[in-house]
RNA sequence: GGCCCCGUAGCUCAAUCGGAUAGAGCACGGGAUUUCUAAUCCCGCGGUUGCAGGUUCGAGUCCUGCCGGGGUCACCA
């Protein structure tokens, strides 16, 4: 019995040798309707002169053998497999993760995914945090179709902001380190941030009171204009400037690392702006020469794409220093000197960057490089709170540390108590990360979400914790057949399927169809979902049917339906980067 | 103002290439535990899919216009 791909390829290929078109669409049959597979034959009706019972009876002939029951409602031949079908499935899935939870649809393919790239000059928040979760779980998604996949953090550690920083440190914390003031690195750099924002809006506000205009004075005050200095001394290889600069930046990092650890992520390649900016530059001079590019009279550069829409865009300041662009082009490149095969690199940057990758994509094309097109933007919505963005002048920026610590201390209190305080503490942090990372995941990568703090994330639902209760209970239930020497490779034939069990085994069918899809559709939100509802069809099995203590046939067979559903929930939930818990 | 994204149940979200009677969770009301772990299961309540047209066998989905929300158009990153 072939999986998902193979199956509906051979069923395909039958419809060839009987020269059927157009070819028919097969989806999985609606949840209140009888039937695994329905097929759509509304297209054939034509040349079947509107007999949809001859056309379900040809479009079935492949896979005849295979029948239980079909069903004609309009177009729809909806159709269930027979009970030694399934046997046959539950013994193959058992057996094979190659086809069934790994699948080789993109063998031998390498792709790149940057994330999250954050800025060195303030900690992770939540918004960093559902980057990394997509970034994570579209990377776990892509290994499982067989490609390779190489994890890039891009750091943003120069401009005007880590120069803001740094003042501030030199202005209101100098010569305190965080260890002296008990702050995690990242942290410790925020607040330094934090304070040169609050005394340069101050000095924003007196000159505007006193008549200047504030588009001026944002220019003017004397804390901007000594971080533009601080800047161009950087740029041009200040010593001290530098010393400050790895100094600070290598508190940043230490925080990161607690962080990403605490989130099992780990990078394959780490690039830096500091050290992709000059590249960037090169790429404007190389695009200058070329006439791609051009340069105004006071100096600056500059690329007209207002035929497409995307308006000038400046590349090379006045004063020669590069933006923000600039070190994305040579980072661009340098990916791809690196990795010249890559199928696609993909970017996880949040929405409101979608006109600068745009711009991104239309200056690679004109530069002629080659792979301009396999660059990916996978756009993502901000988290907003129901009052709105979160706002760091407004302190209501939810912190990745704090929100981490806070899911744990919640799971924590539903865990058992009779187990001891190490196991409690890595069951809550397996739950709460659950809970936060499904809760990130389970929407549409593309639209913005709302996290009420108030309301906080829930622990029961469609959430994390319920996939990962399905998974605990089956594995229970496995390790009790087990000390009954039951093994649930030893699979019976029922003679008729429970509505229960065939519901679950609709869905257990489905699981390669789902891996591939939320992984080119860059969607982990699809597997979210699909995860949820396996797990409920799971959890009805259980919870109305005996299993180890029923009659055979039905005890092995749905023993090795839960064998099935075991692994398939643990590959959903690996995908999804959501950890195992032992127990619950 | 130009361009881009989003408007689905009280709230948070689904809905496969345009397919069946628009589905879940939360909240609310009711029920299930001598049982393989109740972070569970079952039942109920809840809808003019922002509005108005159009395309067709069929529209939440595609097209046009409008209304509402967000983003962006920086010599910020």
């Amino acid at each position: 019995m072939p999986f998902w791909h193979a199956f509906l390829r051979a069923w395909e290929q039958g419809w060839h040798q009987m020269q059927l078109s157009p070819l028919p669409r097969v989806s999985l049959t609606p949840p209140d309707q009888r039937g695994t597979l329905t097929v759509n034959v509304f297209p054939l009706l034509k040349s079947y002169k509107g007999d949809a019972t001859k056309a379900a009876e040809d479009v079935l002939a492949p896979i005849r053998p295979y029948v239980a029951h079909v069903e004609v409602i309009k177009g729809f031949v909806n159709l269930s497999f027979t009970p030694a079908f399934w046997v046959d499935f539950l013994r193959e899935a058992q057996k094979a993760a190659e086809g069934y939870t790994r699948l080789s649809l993109a063998e031998g393919a390498r792709l790149m995914v940057e994330y999250p790239s954050p800025n060195t000059n303030k900690p992770l928040h939540l918004g960093h945090l559902r980057n990394l979760c997509i970034g994570e779980s579209v990377s776990r998604l892509w290994e499982r179709l067989g490609a390779k996949v190489i994890r890039a953090n891009l750091v943003n550690d120069r401009g005007i902001h880590i120069s803001k920083s740094m003042l501030g440190w030199k202005k209101f914390f100098a010569p305190q380190t965080p260890q002296e003031a008990g702050r995690k690195g990242d942290h410790f750099v925020g607040d330094c941030y934090v304070a040169f924002e609050k005394a340069y809006k101050a000095q924003v506000e007196q000159l505007v009171a006193q008549g200047m205009p504030e588009g001026e004075a944002l220019v003017k005050a004397p804390l901007f204009q000594e971080a533009q200095a601080l800047l161009r001394a950087w740029e041009a290889g200040d010593p001290e400037v530098l010393a400050l600069w790895r100094q600070m930046n290598s508190w940043v990092y230490e925080g990161f690392e607690a962080t990403f650890q605490r989130l099992q992520v780990q990078f394959d390649r780490t690039y830096y702006e500091s050290e992709t900016y000059l590249l960037g530059k090169a790429i404007v001079e190389e695009g200058l020469r070329q006439g791609i590019f051009f340069r105004e009279e006071d100096g600056s550069v500059w690329a007209d794409l207002t035929d497409e829409g995307l308006g000038r865009k400046i590349l090379l300041r006045r004063d020669g220093t590069s933006v923000y662009i600039t070190q994305d082009l040579g980072t661009a490149d340098l990916k791809f000197q690196e990795y010249p095969d890559l199928l696609y690199s993909v970017y996880v940057i949040g929405n409101e960057q979608d006109h600068h990758m745009r711009v991104l994509s239309a200056l690679l094309r004109r530069l002629g490089r080659p792979w301009a097109d396999r660059i990916y933007h996978l756009s993502y919505g901000m988290v907003e709170l129901p009052t709105g963005r979160m706002k760091t002048r407004e302190g209501t920026v939810v912190d990745a540390d704090d929100l981490l610590e806070e899911m744990h201390v919640r799971a924590y209190e539903l865990t058992d108590e009779s187990m001891d305080e190490s196991q409690r503490h890595s069951i809550a942090e397996a739950v709460g990360q659950g809970a936060l990372r499904f809760y990130l995941l389970r929407t549409d990568p593309k639209k913005n979400i709302v996290f009420d703090p108030a309301e906080s994330i829930d622990l029961k639902g469609f959430t994390g914790p319920f996939l990962q209760y399905g998974y605990v209970r089956a594995k229970r239930l496995l390790e009790k057949a087990a000390e009954q020497g039951l093994s649930p490779l030893e699979v019976s034939e029922p003679s008729t399927l429970l509505p229960a069990e065939e519901g679950l085994l609709q869905q257990l069918f489905a699981l390669p169809h789902f891996i591939e899809a939320a992984a080119r559709g860059f969607d982990p939100a699809l597997l979210a979902h699909y995860g949820y509802e396996l797990t409920r069809r799971f959890n009805e099995l259980y919870q109305t049917l005996p299993i180890l203590t029923a009659p055979e046939p039905q005890r092995g067979f749905r023993l090795a339906l839960s064998a099935v559903y075991m692994r398939a929930i643990e590959a959903v939930l690996e995908s999804l980067a959501i950890p195992l818990p032992e127990r619950m």
